[in-house]
DNA sequence: GCGGTGACGCGGC
DNA sequence: AGCCGCGCCACCG
């Protein structure tokens, strides 16, 4: 595996500042990563330091078994949900041209 | 090398 | 609103 990539991720998860969010395919775009899906890796394996609940699904939808869990960090830093699906077009990180 | 799996994403029905 | 298939790719048995 590429470690600069693995830090890539890392660094951009945690650029990502708070009352703000990014999604997968943001991240690994960013990163150089070829599929979104090594972002979800990477932040299985080392996210535990990083702002992982900042990062969402291209929905606007958190991961199922972190759901509970990632809306109730975003709630503490103003991003709220309608429901499970935040609105990426106020909440998301850069890109917010709309 | 092969098949299954998974913090994903898009298109089709 | 739910279900399926494909692409993508590292990890595991």
């Amino acid at each position: 595996m590429n470690e600069e990539l693995h830090e890539r991720v890392r660094e951009l998860v945690a650029a990502v500042p708070p009352g703000k969010v990014a999604t997968y395919g943001d991240i690994a775009a960013l990163a150089g990563a070829s599929t979104p899906r090594l972002v979800g890796r990477v932040l299985s394996e080392d996210g535990l330091d990083l702002p992982w609940h900042r990062i969402l699904r291209a929905n606007g939808t958190p991961a199922p078994h972190l759901a509970r869990r990632q809306l109730e960090l975003l709630r503490a830093e103003g991003v709220l949900a309608d429901g499970k699906k935040v609105n990426l077009r106020t909440y998301r990180w850069r890109s917010n041209s709309g």
